[in-house]
DNA sequence: CTGATTTAATTCACATGTTAAGTAATTAAA
DNA sequence: TTTAATTACTTAACATGTGAATTAAATCAG
């Protein structure tokens, strides 16, 4: 049998290790605001006046339903979002509240600099290529395999 | 305020999605073994009689310690990995068993199979060269930023 | 129009991620 | 050597990941 490949050399630990260490970046200061790193990329997709049933803000955002109804329970308790009437009364489409707003106006000019920190540090080409790069090993495997 | 960029640009979102569907490749085969992913992982790390600490298991395999604590809890009460005594009795020093050594061994023969599609399918050369550039970033981003 | 099917969320149960606090063993310092 | 500091791990508490079952609303078939 062949030996199983070295684990630094694993894609899936490499991309788990690129993964932390990327959110490593953001995650204090988006706790400093009282926020988790997911509950952020729901304010993110929400931010501008964005008016997104829970589908579509669980596909942009990466997160399971079941985890976004607890999320957007949580924010909502907190004022940072609340819900706008549907026409279709089985889904649940939400938008930042004036608070949740703000939240992002301030949050993000922070977010911003940290963005720029690790294009600065790692090469702004090379990320573009990286980003088209996983892009496209997702498009393959959604595919076939 | 500059715009913040598009969701599918952004490389967090790319490292997300790229790694979700990686794992996606693997976890209906893993989970048809009883496994999650990340107990496969600390199996996949014991595997060939390796006998390590929970220090050095969970920096291999990027697992928590509190996570890992529960994990070798619950591989341990089925049998598959087993303490061994160490020097420095702060620490929990497990290994595979013979059982957990027989189903890393089935269940790799699998994965091989599986990781070797995702190769052809994305090709070998753009594989590496994507660890690479991942832990290329990890590194980067480990040193200052 | 009525019953069957599909769709959108939620709920449940359990595993893991995450931070902080706690415990026991080792090491360092006075 | 006795205490203080460090180390390795565990526990606790809460948030999220994950798959399965459930509920409510919309849609479809007849």
């Amino acid at each position: 049998m062949a030996d199983a490949p070295r684990y630094d050399d694993s894609l899936t630990i490499a991309l788990l290790r690129a993964r932390e260490a990327v959110t490593a970046q953001f995650r204090d200061h988006v706790a400093a605001g009282g926020l988790t790193l997911t509950q952020w990329r729901v304010i993110r997709a929400l931010a501008g006046g964005a008016e997104l049933d829970t589908t579509t803000l669980a596909h942009r955002c990466v997160i399971l339903a079941p985890s976004l109804t607890r999320i957007i329970k949580t924010l909502e308790a907190r004022g940072l979002i609340e819900k706008v009437p549907a026409r279709d009364r089985r889904q649940r489409v939400v938008r930042l509240t004036a608070d949740g707003e703000a939240m992002f106006t301030e949050m993000w000019a922070v977010s911003k600099t940290r963005y720029a920190a690790i294009e600065a540090a790692f090469g702004r080409a090379e990320m573009l290529d990286l980003v088209e790069t996983l892009n496209r090993l997702r498009a393959v495997l959604e595919e076939d395999v």
